[in-house]
DNA sequence: TGTTGTTAGTTACAAAACCAACTAATATCC
DNA sequence: GGATATTAGTTGGTTTTGTAACTAACAACA
């Protein structure tokens, strides 16, 4: 009312941000949520396994700055669906590999794919110096 | 493992924005949250009183993208802390016209401040040029 | 050896978000 | 006028998240 700058919500980039990330992701949601009812953070460790390989837990909590308790409840939930087996590990018992299954490898590059198609076609509606710019801006914005 | 392609996780862009938008959220909750107690949504309705004016429940829906149920919680929570007095409408008593009080005014114009503050400051380490097409791109993405 | 500290992961409880059904007021249209 | 539809907003119950306390395995070091 009294205010005589224009700063508006929309310049405020928590904000911004925030309509962003959460149009991208209730538009891609649809893919994992519908055809295997996983949830993000499924979907997110999901990736890590069938794109970087075995890990522990505790690595894809480091990888995806996720934490531990998203994590220990998403194998679960993952493992329930049959996507992944442990293995506790014989030097360290605390520490067990995850690896995906045979039928989580098929789902994970399937919805790789989708992740891949939907980004391409995300992205084509900017110019290559703009999505270079927002690229480094985010990277740089998340590891603050 | 097999990926003949390097499509990261980096690389996502509902990744990437979920990340830099956790990121800004957090650091800023401080504000609204230590300070008064306040949820996000709180915080959200606030500042469209305390920017545009008195309004109703359905017209911050609308502006602010936010179901009707956020909505209507966060309304009886400022109401509880005596940021904001409802006053029904007569032309239409579905309607009542949500506004802050001289409480609530103080405390939006406080939490106002820290935003312009805090977003000037995120926006300073890039160039004008790198903001501009930044804000352009989130604007566009999130209107799909 | 045993005490203390650290790390990986789980569980339990509380806070918050989500969704669907609901009430109350108004609009529509016969 | 009265049945039906629509709109604003609320409430209840479930799901999901967040936080903190916990267990189990190992490490360090006296």
């Amino acid at each position: 009312m009294s205010n005589n700058t224009d700063f508006d919500l929309r310049d405020f980039l928590p904000y911004a941000l925030n309509q962003a990330a959460e149009a991208t992701s209730l538009a891609f949601q649809k893919q994992y949520r519908q055809r295997y009812g996983m949830l993000r953070t499924e979907w997110r460790v999901l990736f890590h396994l069938g794109r970087y390989g075995a890990m522990t837990a505790k690595e894809i909590c480091d990888r995806a700055s996720l934490h531990k308790t998203k994590v220990s409840r998403a194998v679960r939930a993952l493992e329930q669906k049959r996507f992944l087996t442990r293995a506790p590990q014989e030097t360290d018992r605390r520490h067990e590999a995850l690896a995906l299954t045979k039928q989580g490898e098929v789902v994970f590059r399937e919805l790789y794919e989708a992740a891949r198609a939907y980004d391409t076609a995300l992205a084509s509606r900017f110019t290559p110096q703009e999505r270079d710019v927002l690229r480094r801006c985010l990277q740089k914005i998340a590891e603050m």
